[in-house]
DNA sequence: CTCCAATGGATCGAAGGCGCTCCATTGCTG
DNA sequence: CAGCAATGGAGCGCCTTCGATCCATTGGAG
């Protein structure tokens, strides 16, 4: 009648674990930071007003001022007041993420694996709008002509790219997570010229099976490419 | 300078999402909902003590004991005193739940063809522990042993427990958490026993390529399998 | 029979977060 | 040059949630 509680059957792990990401404003933070270091809003670009944020994070606007305040002391976006005033963001920003652990790392990994090659796969599989078609076509001449300094966030951007082809909120939002993480482990690793070109070559080979609508071929060339990643990371961090 | 803000980056509407899931208390409630219905606490069950599943759920006892009191008065637990007392699971208890909208419909159900195809492929792709191994076959013999009574719950159980053998915490609770949204979708509509057995054949397929580790014909039989549901709710809630 | 350990039950003060309202600054518009 | 609109800045009272502490109940152990 009663269950083995104690070495805790892993599917309770799983649905028992923490209800909140925490503190409000650290969450906020938290967000805003990923925004800035994904390059969703570029150096120098402008955030919503707080009055939008605050109501998109679904946060009061008190604590949303709260974690803005932080990231202005600490230089990541600045705030001028008065019409066509609003909250910009600072400089490219090198901040030294902590370095996670070995479980972690993992963890991180095949989760992007199943996301990634599933949303190259999806976004494939659809008969994608012309509007879309041209943004991932952007994207990656952004990142093939990214120097070293903006290869990361052009990369971020592609990816991100990639998932909102498939029209799917909820696979986007996982993903972007998932890069996240992702990002926190590639800061703790040098970018090295070559890689970046065999990246580019790859990012060719997918976006163009997804224009293709090759599905089979797009998620082959998405894991490849992962594979790339994984094998450098584990490399340098194992 | 300035972004346009007005139709708003997709990419910003991913990361600029609600911080948090709201009220602490209904994510609470919902989280111990989530565990009863799919299964993971079987009727006449016992639930974690108070201060374990609160310490777990990262939310305050008073929090917990006010989601447990409300699942009480609405007859899903009950609790016992003294010592070997506990919160026990009262009944199959079929609530209903609200019926979602077309967008969800497909943002669930494409959600789940990446996060599950994933795992299918992944868990063949490992070399399974004689534990997992065992535990596939035990979900599987189940889910073909239930009647319709049962059914949902150890279909729900056998595909947590492929996303378990993928060793991916990160995965598992995204699977737990489409899966909740799934069975939502599923409540909606009837269970008919030719799709039963169809599904108990397609369940062996699925699992018999994992414990072979041909992870191609895995995530083929998870696939073909996923199309079987999404098309009988698609043809119900269209 | 007594004690004890494990569990649920209850209360209180402190902190966090929210909604609301009003203020301050700035630059375009007429 | 005066007004206005859009933005950031700041304060107040309320509700939720937290952490800690103590109480109540129960059944086995000694």
């Amino acid at each position: 009648m009663s269950l083995p509680n104690d070495p805790l059957d892993p599917a309770l792990a799983a649905l028992f674990r923490p209800v909140r990401a925490g503190n409000a404003l650290e969450e906020t933070m938290e967000r805003m930071l990923q925004a800035i270091r994904l390059g969703v809003v570029p150096p120098g670009g402008q955030l919503p007003p707080e009055r939008e944020l605050s109501s998109r994070l679904g946060v009061s606007r008190v604590t949303l001022r709260e974690a803005l305040r932080a990231l202005q002391e600490s230089g990541h976006v600045e705030s001028r007041r008065g019409r066509y005033g609003g909250t910009f963001v600072r400089v490219p920003s090198s901040d030294p993420l902590p370095a996670p652990d070995r479980d972690a790392i993992e963890d991180t990994l095949t989760l992007r694996y199943a996301l990634e090659t599933g949303a190259a796969e999806l976004a494939a599989a659809r008969s994608l709008p012309p509007a879309t078609r041209r943004h991932l076509r952007g994207c990656l001449a952004d990142a093939s002509a990214a120097g070293i300094d903006h290869y990361r966030r052009t990369d971020s951007r592609l990816h991100l790219a990639i998932a909102e082809a498939t029209a799917t909120p909820s696979l986007t939002a996982a993903l972007a997570d998932v890069r996240t993480r992702l990002n926190a482990l590639l800061a703790a690793i040098p970018l090295i010229p070559a890689n970046l070109t065999h990246s580019n070559a790859q990012h060719k080979t997918i976006i163009d099976a997804i224009l293709d609508g090759d599905a089979t071929a797009a998620r082959a060339a998405m894991a490849e490419h992962l594979a790339g990643t994984a094998a450098l990371l584990r490399g340098f961090l194992a």
